[in-house]
DNA sequence: CCCTTGATTAGACGGTTATCTAAACAGGTG
DNA sequence: CACCTGTTTAGATAACCGTCTAATCAAGGG
């Protein structure tokens, strides 16, 4: 988490990795851009993710979202980790705290999937 | 793994789920989905299929990848896990066996990841 | 038929993670 | 200030996961 999450945050996130057909990433490319599909691999912080995104202005009140099946904390929990990876933003407004889906990671992540020009060409 | 495995194996994997960003996920949906991200989230076996993804054809011999840093055991098991995920198929020839990415999932996790519409016309 | 090389399976161990309950914190309202 | 609602933090527990060594399976070559 400590040095990692330093080094995930420091990230221009709009080009973090070439894509994963490009070349083979090396360890590190590996391990930041890893964090990012982790960060995701868990069903009830996708669903978090996906009602954040597509929310109007891909932005969500946790009220809004919290119905996910699990108690509140463990949302929280969820969406901390979410923000610790860098794939969303938070902002407290009042009362509630809104998070936001930051459009360029999701270009980002995109981009890490472009298929491989080699099979392109067989296509 | 098990059914779970099973309704991914039986996924047309061209067309799993909308769009992270076109509507919140279902239940269903998300632990689908999050299967693959999840496969995706292990630096190593982001290496592996990073590795074989981006050899000539899509296609890579366990022998030609399996400098990772871990024992082969353990190349295998993430090997294995990658292919009960849905994003690797194994065939055996002679001695070597060979990994190929199945260039359909590639196009449906771009397609998870297209930005919302929304977002669009805000940019 | 044995032996070597490549690859997977079995089983164990240590660390991580998802979840919960209980408690604390933040902001608004009467 | 007291109280209520919304949110996060703390701490504990159970399950999961990545890794290893040892053993097994598969295919060829003396």
């Amino acid at each position: 988490m400590s040095k990692l999450q330093e080094k995930v945050a420091a990230l221009p996130a709009e080009r973090c990795c070439p894509a994963l057909t490009e070349r083979e990433l090396t360890a590190e490319e590996a391990e930041l851009t890893a964090a990012m599909f982790k960060a995701l691999g868990d069903p009830v912080r996708l669903r978090l993710f996906s009602k954040v995104a597509s929310h109007p202005d891909s932005e969500a009140c946790v009220c809004d979202i919290a119905d996910v099946g699990v108690s509140q904390p463990t949302v929280s929990h969820h969406l901390k980790k979410l923000k610790e990876a860098g794939l969303l933003t938070s902002e407290r407004r009042g009362t509630w705290v809104y998070y936001r889906v930051e459009p360029s990671v999701l270009a980002a992540m995109g981009h890490l999937l472009t298929p491989t020009p080699a099979s392109a060409q067989v296509a």
